[in-house]
DNA sequence: CTTCTGTATTTTGTATACATTCTATAGTAA
DNA sequence: TTACTATAGAATGTATACAAAATACAGAAG
């Protein structure tokens, strides 16, 4: 474990969230990584609260699914498998086209010029070259169209898939050649919901989300 | 709340394990109702345990979406609306979609006769006459197509949706003119799923949560 | 009668103490 | 050497104590 975990207090959030909020950025930073232990009292000391939050963050980040803990045993940081990115992928796939064609019939002009606005961001981010910027606005442009699509258990599926291959996409983010692709697919994507062609905006979705699983797969691979 | 809570007691199982699943039934059961208080002491008492485990089966249950807690103020059993529900049902169907279609990829003779041997036992079960034994044998039939998609973690998501829904599922095998069609349903997939039928397969199941749509929305209009 | 305010009570939040279980290791016997 | 056992240490499981916040309610002021 680093010792780079640090309380990012705030007076009025209960201990356990911000424990919680701490820990999963943690783990989606790769500071706690996959297969390591998350022991009470040494989290505990190292935040400097007493046991009581951290377990109840534990049992938050398990149905999360960010973390994993065996009964007497203890909790540890989820690790993940070429075989779970693959599930993953697969459901965010059939997810995301579900929203991308729920955002495509309930699209009105303000969320267009919002969309629009997130692309814009977008390609200006990539400029910057900092990644992690990037993968934001990346993320921007994503959740206005779930936002269209007006369905918030979807919203919040959608955000936890994303959430557990984090890691990796920022990793596939630092290779600029994929910058080019991202943005002729997000501006086809934009354009398809423009013109309310749910059935192309929903196959560019597929591809993209496709596009990403190779890249992944890649990465896992080169990390092998 | 009613008094009827008790614990399963299990000597191995974690305290806060047993809590959670007595909770999580007592809420499908509908015991505890949509909107009732969950308060840690009086459900210590209730289970005779202290409130650390309780404490850490609503965090467990939260995630769960079956209770929803506001800081300092405690949690209380979600309560689902009709848009809930149509939220839930979406996701359901486009999930369920891709669960037979990975089934019928990878469907082999053994799985095949294993889903057969469902289909019997739900026709079977209809016969008792006992619903809940009914909607037991249902489940189990699209189980092991669940389970043929190899995808734990949409079979994970799955189960939970379908818990989410348990309730208004129940009442609606109440009402037994719709068993025929079941049935029927579950011959269709069956035989799509036989002849590797995949398109066909996958609109049978989007019909077949269609259909459960339009039910569950009647009995939330009769039930208010 | 309504509204505000202070106080008592209840409830959640957090720390800590004690119990139980697991794990690692040293030592013994085959 | 290998396997087993005993034991010490460490970690989790559970209960409880105390702190802080929210709530309910009574009484006062308008």
């Amino acid at each position: 474990m680093t010792d780079q975990l640090k309380l990012n207090m705030n007076a009025y959030l209960p201990l356990r969230d911000v424990v919680f909020h701490t820990l999963r950025e943690a783990i989606l930073k790769g500071e706690l990584k996959p297969g390591e232990r998350l022991m009470e009292l040494q989290l505990a000391a190292k935040l400097g609260v007493s046991r009581t939050p951290i377990r109840e963050a534990i049992r938050m980040l398990e149905l999360e699914g960010l973390a994993v803990t065996v009964p007497r045993k203890g909790a540890e940081v989820a690790k993940m498998t070429e075989k779970d990115m693959e599930d993953v992928l697969q459901i965010r796939r059939a997810l995301d086209e579900l929203a991308v064609g729920l955002a495509c019939d309930n699209m009105t002009e303000e969320r267009l010029a919002e969309l629009h606005e997130a692309l814009i961001r977008f390609e200006e981010s990539i400029e910057t070259g900092d990644v992690k910027q990037i993968a934001q606005k990346d993320i921007e442009f994503h959740e206005v169209i779930y936002q269209t699509a007006d369905n918030t258990k979807l919203v919040n599926l959608l955000n936890n898939l994303r959430e557990q291959m984090y890691r990796y996409r920022v990793e596939y983010l630092k290779n600029d050649d994929v910058y080019p692709v991202l943005i002729e697919e997000h501006k086809k994507i934009y354009e398809g919901l423009k013109h309310k062609d749910k059935k192309m905006v929903v196959e560019l979705v597929g591809s993209h989300v496709v596009n990403q699983e190779i890249m992944v797969k890649n990465i896992i691979h080169e990390q092998e």
